[in-house]
DNA sequence: CACGTGACCGATT
DNA sequence: AAATCGGCCACGT
């Protein structure tokens, strides 16, 4: 990972190379983003992504495999899940025993 | 410079 | 098993 890159610049990089149909969590991105404690601030660049970002945001949840976002973001979470795929409850919830992306490579 | 704010997390009740 | 408590750190004001 490039260490001159911003945190944004490094997270969009991380999140970008999430397969289809697989998950991860906001502190795994943290972690290969090389700020271990930064979850939060992951969750903040996802926010602020720019209008018409490309970006599968989509694939990003918590530690316990549930969709962050509330109301109706957390039904548009829901069916671009779906839409590739991934099994998601009602409430939100994954089976990240079965989706979740495991990094490998430097 | 000094807060306040979170699409979070791990440890501890 | 679930709620609470600190800690965290990038960003805006």
């Amino acid at each position: 990972m490039d260490t001159h890159a911003t945190f944004p610049q490094r997270v969009y990089l991380i999140v970008a190379s999430i397969p289809e149909g697989h998950v991860t969590t906001y502190g795994d991105v943290a972690l290969l983003a090389g700020s271990p404690r930064a979850a939060r601030q992951v969750g903040g660049v996802l926010k602020r992504l720019p209008e018409g970002s490309r970006l599968p945001w989509h694939r990003v949840v918590n530690r316990h495999g549930a969709i962050s976002l509330t109301g109706p973001d957390l039904q548009r979470q829901r069916e671009a899940l779906l839409s590739e795929g991934i099994m998601v409850s009602g409430d939100g919830h994954i089976d990240m025993e079965r989706y979740r992306w495991h990094y490998d490579r430097p």
